[in-house]
RNA sequence: UGGGGUGUCGUCAAGUGGUAAGACACGGGCCUUUGGAGCCCGCAUUCGGAGGUUCGAAUCCUCCCACCCCAGCCA
């Protein structure tokens, strides 16, 4: 689907399926599950994990749920559970009726806690955080025993009972299961398995005040689930033995768990925590704001569902910790736009062109072809006159080497148009800077042809002005300057990385007249600048205002650096 | 200096004893009414390092080095 006709890459945990399946485990069954935590929304991380359990599933013919973590009332909201259900669904996914929340198994899991105390592997403890943390030990050296270690089950079952009635304070008692406090896995040392929580949850309300932690709740979910394969991040291998513990003790379905690294993005943060305080400072315009590498920041930003499922098809799936290149990002989108997105022509920073040997009363309607990769997508018309737009940067008076563009004496062409010759520049007096070319056009090369043969080097786009439609149109760029984000420099706050630069907003904008009516979330190419799309929050019917996606490549600014470079 | 992981091109990443895939990036060329797209070519004598086993090692063994994760009643 991502990538048609193309066979997906072998990665390791498609090398494990593919034994599973051939051995016949689990009946040849694949189940998997995308399991995220309502709070925050999702981001291009998760984005990785999504294609992952849900393009697996798919590709074995098995299925995946959706489930919310949700064992955590006071970080979680369900503001956070209707996004990622919209992000999920957009980026092409499907759970049909397999929607859970851990908090759906409150009551399994309770019943499994009480087991475990009844079968003497779990204990009320009644020492203080701080104690339990002194008790655990370090990394060298073993944990103690907390001196409640050996209650009765009686007792025990007494105190967990008293716990959920809530005749206890936050911290007062936890349950712990007794494994061993010697074990150099500090997740081994008498994990807490339930926490008193006098919190209302988003979906079970004031139901309870003990509330499971992950280590218990999550393996028990996939098992009550019947899911084959727990695919999860790098820093939950330490867990896999935890998570088996509790299932093996059980004895009951065992799902396999693995782990592989998350995705990194270089000039990118990808920490929910950063993402979090980027919005609550408001040095972005939210969540969904198009410079975030959320998935619903990308979707305005205009980047398709296909792109982002392109993109983690190419980065692979491995256990090393790696940082992706943005450039790849870049590249997925650029290659679905180039092939989906209708042309179309727009001028971002213009510049007045009088043809002088053109009727000032006198409009023509040229055509156009919209997408020169796809024939089907036909043409349209745009009309030209004796006033027109073009982009600033197409013009030099004083052209360097190799510039094929605008300059005094130079001939273009104008895409789908004339032939133009400069043959004046029009300068403000007093500060020097070009208000106007005055150009004369050859009528012999209607549509950009010349019946004599005669070769220009370069065409640049144009927008006429009486037609011209004036939009606002967003620029943008990395939001952070370092490659990597994270490595903050002593005593600096990671904010101090962003890029001042990452959005450059340009107001009257000529655009061709065809985008008067163009729909929020519709994609463009704009001619020979970038990929561009209706933004969804701030357009208006007939003023629509456009985001930039990702400029084309720009083979002429390389040049341009090139000799810069060499003086 | 406890435990668990990872080290293959600038960045990702295949490879699992038979003599280093692919992608992005980068460089060069062709083509072009987008300096876009497309096409072609180039781009690791070498796989963290050192020894060893073998006819043959990125793949096996030994030692070493570097980096990441773990001491939440977070997930």
């Amino acid at each position: 689907m991502a990538n048609p006709g193309k066979a997906p890459g072998q990665h390791f945990i498609r090398s494990i399926i593919d034994e599973d399946v051939r051995n016949g485990k689990n009946g040849g069954r694949v189940h998997t599950r995308f399991p995220p935590e309502p709070n925050g929304y999702l981001h291009i991380g998760h984005a990785k994990s999504i294609c992952l359990n849900f393009g697996l599933a798919r590709e074995f013919g098995g299925l995946c749920n959706l489930r919310f973590d949700d064992t955590n009332p006071t970080k979680e909201e369900v503001e956070y559970v209707d996004s990622i259900q919209e992000d999920v669904r957009w980026l092409g996914f499907d759970w049909d009726d397999r929607l859970f929340y851990a908090s759906d198994y409150f009551e399994p899991l309770h019943a499994y806690a009480v087991q475990f105390i009844r079968d003497g592997k779990a204990y009320v403890d009644s020492l203080s955080p701080g104690e339990i943390r002194e008790h655990r030990g370090t990394l060298t050296e073993p944990g103690r025993e907390s001196p409640f270690r050996n209650r009765s089950v009686e007792e025990n079952l007494d105190l967990f009972e008293r716990m959920r009635r809530g005749e206890f304070k936050e911290g007062e008692h936890v349950l712990r299961a007794k494994i061993d406090m010697a074990s150099p896995n500090l997740n081994m040392r008498d994990p807490v398995i339930y926490r008193i929580m006098h919190a209302p949850h988003h979906r079970t309300g004031d139901a309870w005040c003990v509330y499971p932690m992950y280590d218990f709740a999550h393996g028990l979910s996939d098992s009550l689930e019947e899911i084959t394969h727990s695919l999860c991040t790098l820093e939950f291998e330490d867990h896999r033995p935890l998570y088996d513990w509790f299932l093996e003790q059980l004895g009951v379905f065992h799902p396999r768990q693995i782990e592989f690294a998350r995705l990194n993005l270089s000039y990118t943060v990808m920490s929910k925590r950063k993402l979090l305080e980027l919005v609550r400072g408001g040095y972005v315009g939210g969540w969904d704001d198009p410079r975030m590498p959320t998935i619903s920041g990308l979707r305005r930003r205009g980047y398709t569902p296909a792109s982002i499922r392109s993109f983690c098809e190419r980065i692979g799936v491995a256990k090393k910790e790696s940082t992706v290149d943005l450039s790849l990002l870049e590249y997925s989108v650029r290659e679905d736009l180039n092939r989906i997105a209708p042309r179309v022509m727009a001028v971002l920073r213009p510049l007045k062109v009088v043809i002088e040997n053109y009727p000032d009363d006198r409009t023509e309607e040229l055509e156009a072809v919209n997408n020169p990769e796809d024939p089907s997508m036909g043409t349209r018309t745009v009309p030209f006159s004796r006033e027109i737009y073009i982009e600033r940067d197409d013009f030099r008076e004083d052209p360097p080497r190799k510039f094929f563009r605008l300059a005094p004496g130079r001939e273009v062409r104008l895409r789908y148009a004339y032939f133009i010759t400069c043959r004046e520049v029009v300068k403000d007096e007093t500060t020097g800077e070009v208000t106007e070319l005055r150009c004369t056009y050859d009528p012999e090369t209607r549509g950009g042809d010349a019946p004599d043969g005669r070769k220009v080097k370069g065409t640049i786009h144009w927008v006429s002005a009486r037609h011209a439609v004036e939009s606002e149109v967003r620029l943008y760029d990395r939001l952070f300057n370092r490659p990597n984000p994270a490595d903050v420099p002593e005593g600096e706050d990671f904010k101090s990385l962003l890029n001042p630069d990452s959005l450059e907003t340009l107001s009257a904008c000529p655009v061709e007249p065809s985008l008067k009516e163009a729909a929020p979330g519709d994609r463009y190419q704009f001619e020979r600048l970038g990929y561009f799309c209706v933004d969804t929050r701030d357009s208006e019917a007939g003023r629509p205002v456009f985001n930039r996606t990702v400029p084309l490549r720009d083979s002429w600014a390389r040049i341009e650096k090139a000799q810069a470079g060499k003086g």
